[in-house]
RNA sequence: GUCCCCUUCGUCUAGUGGCCCAGGACAUCGCCCUCUCACGGCGAAAACAGGGGUUCGACUCCCCUAGGGGACGCCA
Protein backbone atom coordinates (compact mmCIF):
# COMPACT_ATOMS: atom_id res chain seq x y z
CA UNK A 1 0.00 0.00 0.00
CA UNK A 2 1.44 3.09 -0.68
CA UNK A 3 1.39 5.71 1.63
CA UNK A 4 -0.85 9.04 1.40
CA UNK A 5 -0.55 11.49 3.62
CA UNK A 6 -2.00 15.05 3.65
CA UNK A 7 -1.97 18.03 5.90
CA UNK A 8 -5.47 20.05 6.16
CA UNK A 9 -5.68 23.35 7.87
CA UNK A 10 -8.58 25.81 7.63
CA UNK A 11 -7.48 28.98 5.90
CA UNK A 12 -8.93 31.02 8.76
CA UNK A 13 -5.69 33.01 9.60
CA UNK A 14 -1.92 32.85 9.20
CA UNK A 15 -0.09 29.30 8.70
CA UNK A 16 0.56 29.13 12.37
CA UNK A 17 3.67 26.81 13.71
CA UNK A 18 1.93 23.89 15.22
CA UNK A 19 -0.07 23.90 11.70
CA UNK A 20 3.78 23.67 10.29
CA UNK A 21 4.78 21.24 12.73
CA UNK A 22 2.11 18.81 11.49
CA UNK A 23 2.38 20.05 7.92
CA UNK A 24 5.87 18.54 8.33
CA UNK A 25 5.05 15.42 10.17
CA UNK A 26 3.21 14.42 7.13
CA UNK A 27 5.69 15.39 5.09
CA UNK A 28 8.15 13.30 6.43
CA UNK A 29 5.98 10.89 6.76
CA UNK A 30 5.16 10.62 3.25
CA UNK A 31 8.59 10.78 2.31
CA UNK A 32 10.13 8.58 4.74
CA UNK A 33 7.78 5.76 2.92
CA UNK A 34 8.00 6.96 -0.56
CA UNK A 35 4.79 7.68 -0.25
CA UNK A 36 2.12 11.27 -1.71
CA UNK A 37 2.06 14.12 0.80
CA UNK A 38 -1.09 16.35 -0.09
CA UNK A 39 -2.27 19.66 0.90
CA UNK A 40 -6.36 20.27 1.05
CA UNK A 41 -7.62 23.33 2.34
CA UNK A 42 -10.66 23.29 4.63
CA UNK A 43 -12.45 26.07 3.50
CA UNK A 44 -16.04 24.70 4.04
CA UNK A 45 -16.60 27.42 6.17
CA UNK A 46 -16.76 30.34 3.69
CA UNK A 47 -17.71 32.63 5.87
CA UNK A 48 -14.80 32.35 7.56
CA UNK A 49 -12.27 31.40 5.26
CA UNK A 50 -10.01 34.36 3.42
CA UNK A 51 -7.77 34.01 0.05
CA UNK A 52 -5.74 36.18 1.79
CA UNK A 53 -5.15 33.41 4.32
CA UNK A 54 -4.96 30.46 1.91
CA UNK A 55 -2.15 32.79 0.11
CA UNK A 56 -0.34 32.47 3.98
CA UNK A 57 -0.56 29.03 3.77
CA UNK A 58 0.76 28.47 0.73
CA UNK A 59 2.98 30.82 1.12
CA UNK A 60 4.35 29.80 4.77
CA UNK A 61 4.90 25.92 3.39
CA UNK A 62 6.72 26.89 0.01
CA UNK A 63 9.14 28.67 2.41
CA UNK A 64 9.52 25.73 4.58
CA UNK A 65 10.23 23.53 1.76
CA UNK A 66 6.68 21.61 2.29
CA UNK A 67 4.90 22.49 -0.90
CA UNK A 68 2.33 19.44 -1.68
CA UNK A 69 3.28 17.28 -4.17
CA UNK A 70 0.07 18.05 -6.15
CA UNK A 71 -2.39 20.96 -6.23
CA UNK A 72 -4.05 21.85 -3.37
CA UNK A 73 -7.73 20.37 -2.98
CA UNK A 74 -10.21 23.15 -1.83
CA UNK A 75 -13.05 21.15 0.15
CA UNK A 76 -15.59 23.98 -1.07
CA UNK A 77 -15.24 23.02 -4.49
CA UNK A 78 -16.40 19.15 -3.40
CA UNK A 79 -19.77 20.14 -1.85
CA UNK A 80 -21.85 18.88 -4.22
CA UNK A 81 -19.96 15.50 -3.74
CA UNK A 82 -20.32 15.39 0.11
CA UNK A 83 -24.31 16.59 -0.14
CA UNK A 84 -24.95 13.47 -2.55
CA UNK A 85 -22.69 11.36 0.57
CA UNK A 86 -25.15 12.93 2.52
CA UNK A 87 -28.62 12.36 0.56
CA UNK A 88 -26.81 8.52 -0.05
CA UNK A 89 -26.94 7.63 3.85
CA UNK A 90 -30.52 9.65 4.17
CA UNK A 91 -31.98 6.90 1.86
CA UNK A 92 -30.28 4.44 3.72
CA UNK A 93 -31.57 5.32 7.18
CA UNK A 94 -28.60 6.45 8.14
CA UNK A 95 -28.93 9.70 8.71
CA UNK A 96 -32.65 11.78 9.36
CA UNK A 97 -33.32 15.35 9.30
CA UNK A 98 -33.59 17.40 12.69
CA UNK A 99 -35.65 20.27 12.80
CA UNK A 100 -34.35 21.73 16.02
CA UNK A 101 -33.92 25.55 15.96
CA UNK A 102 -30.71 27.19 17.41
CA UNK A 103 -32.28 28.31 20.36
CA UNK A 104 -33.99 24.84 21.35
CA UNK A 105 -30.16 23.88 21.02
CA UNK A 106 -28.96 26.02 22.95
CA UNK A 107 -31.78 25.74 25.92
CA UNK A 108 -30.98 22.10 25.79
CA UNK A 109 -27.14 22.68 26.55
CA UNK A 110 -27.58 24.89 29.08
CA UNK A 111 -30.20 22.75 30.78
CA UNK A 112 -27.90 19.03 30.53
CA UNK A 113 -24.97 21.87 31.48
CA UNK A 114 -26.95 22.63 34.76
CA UNK A 115 -27.82 19.17 35.69
CA UNK A 116 -24.31 18.00 35.21
CA UNK A 117 -25.25 15.79 32.19
CA UNK A 118 -23.10 15.93 29.33
CA UNK A 119 -23.77 18.62 26.81
CA UNK A 120 -24.64 16.67 23.71
CA UNK A 121 -27.59 16.62 21.26
CA UNK A 122 -30.37 14.33 22.74
CA UNK A 123 -31.36 12.75 19.64
CA UNK A 124 -35.09 14.34 19.53
CA UNK A 125 -35.18 13.95 16.04
CA UNK A 126 -33.60 10.71 15.15
CA UNK A 127 -36.92 8.79 15.79
CA UNK A 128 -39.29 11.43 15.28
CA UNK A 129 -42.23 10.97 12.42
CA UNK A 130 -41.37 13.55 9.89
CA UNK A 131 -45.32 14.76 10.10
CA UNK A 132 -44.44 16.62 13.31
CA UNK A 133 -41.46 18.31 11.00
CA UNK A 134 -42.63 22.00 11.66
CA UNK A 135 -43.21 23.88 8.41
CA UNK A 136 -41.44 27.28 9.28
CA UNK A 137 -37.77 25.49 10.20
CA UNK A 138 -35.06 24.13 7.10
CA UNK A 139 -33.56 21.55 8.60
CA UNK A 140 -30.29 20.22 9.14
CA UNK A 141 -29.08 16.12 8.41
CA UNK A 142 -27.85 13.87 11.15
CA UNK A 143 -25.71 11.40 11.10
CA UNK A 144 -27.51 8.73 12.88
CA UNK A 145 -24.45 7.47 15.51
CA UNK A 146 -24.61 3.92 16.65
CA UNK A 147 -26.29 4.11 20.09
CA UNK A 148 -24.73 0.96 21.21
CA UNK A 149 -21.25 -0.40 21.72
CA UNK A 150 -18.10 1.48 21.63
CA UNK A 151 -15.70 2.72 18.80
CA UNK A 152 -12.58 2.64 18.62
CA UNK A 153 -9.10 3.73 17.17
CA UNK A 154 -6.06 2.33 16.70
CA UNK A 155 -3.56 5.42 16.87
CA UNK A 156 -0.23 5.36 15.76
CA UNK A 157 0.63 8.20 18.87
CA UNK A 158 -1.81 7.58 21.49
CA UNK A 159 -2.52 4.00 21.67
CA UNK A 160 -5.83 2.28 20.77
CA UNK A 161 -8.55 4.68 22.02
CA UNK A 162 -11.65 3.29 23.13
CA UNK A 163 -15.06 5.30 23.52
CA UNK A 164 -18.49 4.45 24.19
CA UNK A 165 -20.87 5.09 21.65
CA UNK A 166 -23.62 6.80 24.14
CA UNK A 167 -20.95 9.37 24.39
CA UNK A 168 -20.88 10.31 20.95
CA UNK A 169 -23.61 12.42 19.73
CA UNK A 170 -25.71 13.04 16.09
CA UNK A 171 -23.63 15.20 14.40
CA UNK A 172 -24.98 17.35 12.01
CA UNK A 173 -23.65 16.67 8.38
CA UNK A 174 -25.86 19.11 6.20
CA UNK A 175 -26.30 22.49 7.45
CA UNK A 176 -29.98 23.84 7.17
CA UNK A 177 -28.80 26.07 4.18
CA UNK A 178 -27.70 22.73 2.44
CA UNK A 179 -24.25 22.84 2.82
CA UNK A 180 -21.89 20.15 3.97
CA UNK A 181 -19.98 20.59 7.35
CA UNK A 182 -16.48 19.77 8.57
CA UNK A 183 -17.18 16.53 9.71
CA UNK A 184 -19.01 14.68 6.35
CA UNK A 185 -16.12 16.84 4.67
CA UNK A 186 -13.42 15.24 5.42
CA UNK A 187 -14.41 11.83 5.85
CA UNK A 188 -15.43 11.90 1.81
CA UNK A 189 -12.08 13.80 1.06
CA UNK A 190 -9.96 11.59 3.01
CA UNK A 191 -11.61 8.18 1.09
CA UNK A 192 -12.01 10.09 -2.50
CA UNK A 193 -8.36 11.28 -2.35
CA UNK A 194 -6.99 7.80 -1.09
CA UNK A 195 -5.62 9.15 2.42
CA UNK A 196 -3.81 6.32 4.05
CA UNK A 197 -2.50 8.15 7.24
CA UNK A 198 -4.32 11.33 9.20
CA UNK A 199 -1.62 12.92 11.03
CA UNK A 200 -3.08 15.89 12.98
CA UNK A 201 -3.07 17.78 15.99
CA UNK A 202 -4.70 15.97 19.14
CA UNK A 203 -7.35 18.11 19.51
CA UNK A 204 -8.95 15.95 16.34
CA UNK A 205 -8.78 13.13 18.58
CA UNK A 206 -12.44 13.16 19.57
CA UNK A 207 -13.60 13.67 16.00
CA UNK A 208 -11.57 10.50 14.70
CA UNK A 209 -13.89 8.64 17.04
CA UNK A 210 -17.10 10.46 14.70
CA UNK A 211 -15.39 10.50 11.38
CA UNK A 212 -14.62 6.16 12.02
CA UNK A 213 -18.14 5.55 12.26
CA UNK A 214 -19.54 7.92 9.31
CA UNK A 215 -16.43 5.51 7.30
CA UNK A 216 -17.94 2.37 8.96
CA UNK A 217 -21.21 3.61 7.67
CA UNK A 218 -20.52 4.34 4.49
CA UNK A 219 -18.51 0.82 4.11
CA UNK A 220 -15.17 2.37 3.63
CA UNK A 221 -12.07 1.74 5.45
CA UNK A 222 -10.91 4.59 7.84
CA UNK A 223 -7.46 5.88 7.50
CA UNK A 224 -4.89 5.27 10.23
CA UNK A 225 -4.78 7.93 12.89
CA UNK A 226 -1.58 9.77 14.57
CA UNK A 227 -2.81 12.24 17.01
CA UNK A 228 0.03 14.42 17.52
CA UNK A 229 0.00 16.61 20.72
CA UNK A 230 -0.08 20.24 20.32
CA UNK A 231 2.16 22.75 21.55
CA UNK A 232 2.13 24.89 24.38
CA UNK A 233 3.36 28.02 25.43
CA UNK A 234 6.45 28.90 27.33
CA UNK A 235 3.71 29.05 30.44
CA UNK A 236 1.96 26.28 29.50
CA UNK A 237 -1.15 27.04 28.52
CA UNK A 238 -2.54 27.27 24.70
CA UNK A 239 -0.02 28.92 22.37
CA UNK A 240 -1.09 32.67 21.73
CA UNK A 241 0.41 35.27 20.37
CA UNK A 242 2.53 36.14 22.74
CA UNK A 243 4.49 32.79 22.96
CA UNK A 244 5.02 31.62 19.54
CA UNK A 245 1.68 31.57 17.81
CA UNK A 246 2.68 33.63 15.01
CA UNK A 247 2.47 33.01 11.42
CA UNK A 248 5.36 31.17 10.31
CA UNK A 249 6.13 34.08 7.91
CA UNK A 250 6.92 36.06 11.57
CA UNK A 251 9.51 33.94 11.81
CA UNK A 252 11.06 34.25 8.51
CA UNK A 253 10.83 37.97 9.40
CA UNK A 254 12.91 37.39 12.60
CA UNK A 255 15.60 36.24 10.65
CA UNK A 256 14.95 32.57 11.53
CA UNK A 257 16.34 30.26 8.68
CA UNK A 258 13.19 27.77 7.23
CA UNK A 259 15.73 24.56 8.19
CA UNK A 260 16.53 25.90 11.40
CA UNK A 261 12.63 25.94 12.30
CA UNK A 262 11.98 22.97 10.76
CA UNK A 263 14.97 21.13 12.85
CA UNK A 264 13.27 22.75 16.13
CA UNK A 265 9.75 22.02 15.05
CA UNK A 266 11.04 18.63 14.43
CA UNK A 267 12.49 17.75 17.82
CA UNK A 268 9.51 19.50 19.24
CA UNK A 269 7.92 16.04 20.36
CA UNK A 270 9.92 13.85 18.46
CA UNK A 271 13.53 12.36 19.15
CA UNK A 272 16.14 9.95 17.49
CA UNK A 273 18.18 9.47 20.34
CA UNK A 274 20.18 11.90 21.29
CA UNK A 275 19.98 13.59 17.82
CA UNK A 276 19.68 17.31 18.03
CA UNK A 277 20.95 18.95 14.45
CA UNK A 278 18.57 16.92 11.98
CA UNK A 279 19.39 17.83 8.30
CA UNK A 280 16.22 17.16 6.11
CA UNK A 281 17.99 14.15 4.42
CA UNK A 282 18.65 12.70 7.80
CA UNK A 283 14.89 13.53 8.98
CA UNK A 284 13.18 11.79 6.20
CA UNK A 285 15.75 8.64 7.09
CA UNK A 286 14.77 8.42 10.21
CA UNK A 287 10.80 9.96 10.97
CA UNK A 288 8.67 7.52 11.81
CA UNK A 289 5.15 8.07 14.10
CA UNK A 290 6.27 5.72 16.63
CA UNK A 291 8.80 8.51 17.64
CA UNK A 292 5.94 10.72 18.28
CA UNK A 293 5.65 11.25 21.96
CA UNK A 294 2.39 12.03 23.67
CA UNK A 295 2.42 14.64 26.20
CA UNK A 296 1.86 18.45 24.99
CA UNK A 297 5.32 19.89 24.52
CA UNK A 298 6.66 23.76 25.51
CA UNK A 299 7.36 26.23 22.68
CA UNK A 300 10.87 27.19 23.78
CA UNK A 301 12.20 30.40 21.97
CA UNK A 302 16.07 29.76 23.80
CA UNK A 303 16.08 26.80 21.93
CA UNK A 304 15.04 27.53 18.67
CA UNK A 305 17.53 30.35 18.32
CA UNK A 306 20.58 28.40 19.74
CA UNK A 307 19.22 25.69 16.61
CA UNK A 308 19.14 28.91 13.81
CA UNK A 309 23.01 29.74 15.43
CA UNK A 310 23.73 26.53 14.35
CA UNK A 311 22.67 26.64 11.09
CA UNK A 312 23.60 30.33 10.23
CA UNK A 313 27.15 29.10 10.86
CA UNK A 314 26.91 26.65 8.34
CA UNK A 315 25.46 28.98 6.08
CA UNK A 316 27.56 30.44 2.82
CA UNK A 317 28.28 34.15 3.19
CA UNK A 318 27.23 35.04 0.36
CA UNK A 319 23.06 33.59 1.41
CA UNK A 320 23.39 35.24 4.56
CA UNK A 321 24.12 38.37 2.42
CA UNK A 322 21.48 38.17 0.43
CA UNK A 323 18.91 37.52 3.02
CA UNK A 324 20.40 40.53 5.30
CA UNK A 325 20.57 42.88 2.59
CA UNK A 326 17.12 44.32 2.43
CA UNK A 327 17.10 44.61 6.31
CA UNK A 328 20.75 46.73 6.57
CA UNK A 329 19.45 48.99 3.45
CA UNK A 330 16.30 49.41 6.02
CA UNK A 331 18.27 50.46 9.36
CA UNK A 332 20.48 52.39 6.72
CA UNK A 333 17.86 54.48 4.92
CA UNK A 334 19.77 53.95 1.77
CA UNK A 335 20.71 50.97 -0.95
CA UNK A 336 23.86 49.74 -0.47
CA UNK A 337 26.83 50.67 -2.61
CA UNK A 338 29.49 49.31 -4.86
CA UNK A 339 31.48 49.69 -1.91
CA UNK A 340 28.95 48.31 0.67
CA UNK A 341 28.39 44.86 -1.35
CA UNK A 342 31.97 44.57 -1.78
CA UNK A 343 32.15 44.54 2.08
CA UNK A 344 28.89 42.49 2.59
CA UNK A 345 29.91 38.71 2.30
CA UNK A 346 32.75 39.10 4.06
CA UNK A 347 31.42 40.80 6.60
CA UNK A 348 28.92 38.27 6.77
CA UNK A 349 31.47 35.92 7.76
CA UNK A 350 32.44 37.61 10.77
CA UNK A 351 29.34 38.18 12.17
CA UNK A 352 28.34 34.35 11.34
CA UNK A 353 29.04 32.86 14.70
CA UNK A 354 27.63 35.93 16.93
CA UNK A 355 24.03 36.26 15.93
CA UNK A 356 21.16 33.97 16.55
CA UNK A 357 19.04 35.42 13.78
CA UNK A 358 19.34 37.27 10.79
CA UNK A 359 18.24 40.53 12.43
CA UNK A 360 20.49 40.37 14.80
CA UNK A 361 23.13 39.99 12.06
CA UNK A 362 22.13 42.96 10.51
CA UNK A 363 21.79 45.03 13.58
CA UNK A 364 25.71 43.51 14.39
CA UNK A 365 26.77 44.69 11.09
CA UNK A 366 25.73 48.24 10.65
CA UNK A 367 28.78 49.31 11.68
CA UNK A 368 30.47 48.05 8.61
CA UNK A 369 28.88 50.47 6.36
CA UNK A 370 28.01 53.39 8.61
CA UNK A 371 29.61 56.94 6.61
CA UNK A 372 32.33 58.38 8.23
CA UNK A 373 32.77 60.12 10.95
CA UNK A 374 31.54 57.57 13.12
CA UNK A 375 29.66 58.14 15.83
CA UNK A 376 31.58 56.47 18.97
CA UNK A 377 29.48 55.07 21.45
CA UNK A 378 30.41 56.05 25.39
CA UNK A 379 31.65 53.04 26.43
CA UNK A 380 33.64 52.61 23.23
CA UNK A 381 34.85 56.65 23.79
CA UNK A 382 36.16 55.51 27.18
CA UNK A 383 39.09 53.13 25.21
CA UNK A 384 39.66 56.23 22.83
CA UNK A 385 42.11 58.09 25.81
CA UNK A 386 44.77 61.04 24.50
CA UNK A 387 47.10 58.23 25.10
CA UNK A 388 45.79 55.62 23.14
CA UNK A 389 45.18 58.01 20.54
CA UNK A 390 48.37 58.84 20.18
CA UNK A 391 49.40 54.83 20.03
CA UNK A 392 46.97 54.59 17.06
CA UNK A 393 48.49 57.42 15.38
CA UNK A 394 51.98 55.93 15.81
CA UNK A 395 50.32 52.12 14.58
CA UNK A 396 49.23 54.14 11.49
CA UNK A 397 52.38 54.13 9.44
CA UNK A 398 52.68 50.40 9.57
CA UNK A 399 49.24 50.08 8.59
CA UNK A 400 49.54 52.59 5.37
CA UNK A 401 52.44 50.92 4.19
CA UNK A 402 51.14 47.43 4.48
CA UNK A 403 50.92 46.39 1.03
CA UNK A 404 49.47 43.02 1.24
CA UNK A 405 45.75 43.63 3.39
CA UNK A 406 44.56 40.44 4.21
CA UNK A 407 44.03 39.86 8.28
CA UNK A 408 46.68 37.50 8.88
CA UNK A 409 49.33 40.42 7.42
CA UNK A 410 47.39 43.16 9.39
CA UNK A 411 47.53 41.01 12.99
CA UNK A 412 51.71 40.87 12.01
CA UNK A 413 51.98 44.78 11.52
CA UNK A 414 49.95 45.08 15.04
CA UNK A 415 51.52 42.34 16.99
CA UNK A 416 55.15 44.02 15.79
CA UNK A 417 53.95 47.02 16.53
CA UNK A 418 52.94 46.19 20.35
CA UNK A 419 55.98 44.68 20.43
CA UNK A 420 57.50 47.43 19.74
CA UNK A 421 55.86 49.48 21.97
CA UNK A 422 56.24 47.46 24.97
CA UNK A 423 52.39 47.23 25.46
CA UNK A 424 49.90 44.81 25.66
CA UNK A 425 47.82 43.63 22.82
CA UNK A 426 44.59 44.53 24.08
CA UNK A 427 46.07 48.39 24.40
CA UNK A 428 46.26 48.56 20.73
CA UNK A 429 42.90 46.04 20.15
CA UNK A 430 40.25 48.17 22.25
CA UNK A 431 41.55 51.63 20.86
CA UNK A 432 41.30 50.57 17.20
CA UNK A 433 37.78 48.64 18.02
CA UNK A 434 36.54 51.69 19.46
CA UNK A 435 37.95 53.60 16.90
CA UNK A 436 36.87 51.64 13.72
CA UNK A 437 33.44 50.51 14.62
CA UNK A 438 32.75 52.80 17.66
CA UNK A 439 32.04 50.15 19.77
CA UNK A 440 33.37 48.64 22.63
CA UNK A 441 31.91 44.84 21.10
CA UNK A 442 32.57 43.37 17.61
CA UNK A 443 34.38 40.87 15.21
CA UNK A 444 38.19 39.87 15.72
CA UNK A 445 39.84 43.51 14.85
CA UNK A 446 41.69 42.15 12.64
CA UNK A 447 38.77 40.44 10.43
CA UNK A 448 37.47 44.20 11.02
CA UNK A 449 40.33 45.76 9.32
CA UNK A 450 40.25 43.58 6.52
CA UNK A 451 36.62 43.77 5.94
CA UNK A 452 36.71 47.90 5.92
CA UNK A 453 39.82 47.81 3.32
CA UNK A 454 42.95 49.78 3.55
CA UNK A 455 41.56 52.76 3.05
CA UNK A 456 38.61 52.87 5.13
CA UNK A 457 40.37 51.86 7.97
CA UNK A 458 42.98 54.53 7.13
CA UNK A 459 40.25 57.06 7.35
CA UNK A 460 38.47 56.00 10.39
CA UNK A 461 41.86 55.88 12.06
CA UNK A 462 42.04 59.68 10.88
CA UNK A 463 38.91 60.63 11.69
CA UNK A 464 39.58 59.69 15.68
CA UNK A 465 43.18 60.82 15.63
CA UNK A 466 42.32 64.25 14.49
CA UNK A 467 40.08 64.76 18.13
CA UNK A 468 43.57 64.81 20.23
C1' G B 1 -20.19 18.99 34.32
C1' U B 2 -19.29 14.55 30.88
C1' C B 3 -15.75 11.95 27.87
C1' C B 4 -10.70 11.41 26.14
C1' C B 5 -5.44 12.22 26.53
C1' C B 6 -0.96 13.47 29.07
C1' U B 7 2.88 13.80 33.49
C1' U B 8 11.66 12.16 33.53
C1' C B 9 16.32 18.27 35.11
C1' G B 10 13.56 25.47 34.29
C1' U B 11 12.57 23.77 28.77
C1' C B 12 12.90 19.85 24.61
C1' U B 13 13.90 14.92 25.45
C1' A B 14 16.78 9.53 25.94
C1' G B 15 15.02 5.49 28.63
C1' U B 16 10.28 -0.25 26.45
C1' G B 17 12.15 -4.60 34.24
C1' G B 18 18.32 -5.07 36.03
C1' C B 19 23.18 -1.49 31.37
C1' C B 20 20.20 4.35 35.35
C1' C B 21 22.36 6.67 42.82
C1' A B 22 18.92 8.26 35.18
C1' G B 23 22.06 10.11 29.36
C1' G B 24 21.97 14.32 25.59
C1' A B 25 20.48 19.35 24.04
C1' C B 26 18.88 24.54 25.22
C1' A B 27 19.07 27.88 29.23
C1' U B 28 22.06 28.94 33.97
C1' C B 29 26.88 29.05 36.58
C1' G B 30 32.41 28.26 36.69
C1' C B 31 37.13 27.44 34.23
C1' C B 32 40.08 27.36 29.64
C1' C B 33 40.95 29.74 24.85
C1' U B 34 41.25 35.10 23.94
C1' C B 35 42.07 41.95 21.18
C1' U B 36 36.14 42.79 23.08
C1' C B 37 31.79 39.85 22.16
C1' A B 38 30.86 35.37 20.36
C1' C B 39 32.37 30.44 18.61
C1' G B 40 34.88 26.20 20.59
C1' G B 41 36.69 23.02 24.76
C1' C B 42 36.20 21.30 29.84
C1' G B 43 33.28 21.12 34.20
C1' A B 44 29.09 22.18 37.84
C1' A B 45 24.18 22.53 39.51
C1' A B 46 19.48 20.49 37.91
C1' A B 47 14.38 15.53 37.03
C1' C B 48 11.71 9.91 37.27
C1' A B 49 4.22 14.45 40.19
C1' G B 50 2.43 11.72 44.96
C1' G B 51 0.65 7.12 47.10
C1' G B 52 -0.29 2.07 46.81
C1' G B 53 0.54 -2.60 44.53
C1' U B 54 3.02 -6.64 41.01
C1' U B 55 8.20 -8.43 41.03
C1' C B 56 14.21 -11.07 43.57
C1' G B 57 14.36 -6.10 41.22
C1' A B 58 10.79 -0.70 38.93
C1' C B 59 11.56 5.61 35.38
C1' U B 60 9.86 1.34 32.91
C1' C B 61 3.76 -3.06 34.36
C1' C B 62 -1.27 -2.30 37.23
C1' C B 63 -4.51 0.82 40.43
C1' C B 64 -5.70 5.37 42.94
C1' U B 65 -4.88 10.66 43.85
C1' A B 66 -3.19 15.31 42.23
C1' G B 67 -1.92 18.53 38.33
C1' G B 68 -2.08 19.85 33.10
C1' G B 69 -4.33 19.61 28.27
C1' G B 70 -8.14 18.56 24.67
C1' A B 71 -13.17 17.62 22.99
C1' C B 72 -18.28 18.30 23.84
C1' G B 73 -20.99 24.07 17.50
C1' C B 74 -25.79 24.31 11.63
C1' C B 75 -16.29 26.18 13.53
C1' A B 76 -12.64 23.51 11.43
Amino acid sequence: MTVVTRFAPSPTGFLHIGGARTALFNFLYARHHGGKYLLRIEDTDRKRSTPEAIDAILDGLDWLGLAADEPPVYQSTRAERHAAIARELLEKGLAYPCYCTRDELTLMRETARAEGRSVRYDGRWRDRDPADAPADVPPVIRFKAPNEGETVIADAVQGEVRVGNDQLDDMVMLRADGTPTYMLSVVVDDHDMGITHAIRGDDHLTNAFRQTQLFLALGWEPPAYAHIPLIHGADGAKLSKRHGALGVEAYRDMGYLPEAVLNYLLRLGWSHGDEEIIPLEAAIDWFDLDGVGRGAARFDFDKLGATNAHYLRESPAERLAELARPGIEKKLERPLDNTDCKRLPSAMETLKPRAKTIEEIVEKSLFYFSIRPLSIEPKAAKALSPEARARLDRLTPGLQTLKDWREEAIEQVVRDFVEAEGAKLGDVAQPLRAALTGSNVSPGIFEVCAVLGQEETLGRLSDVAGKI
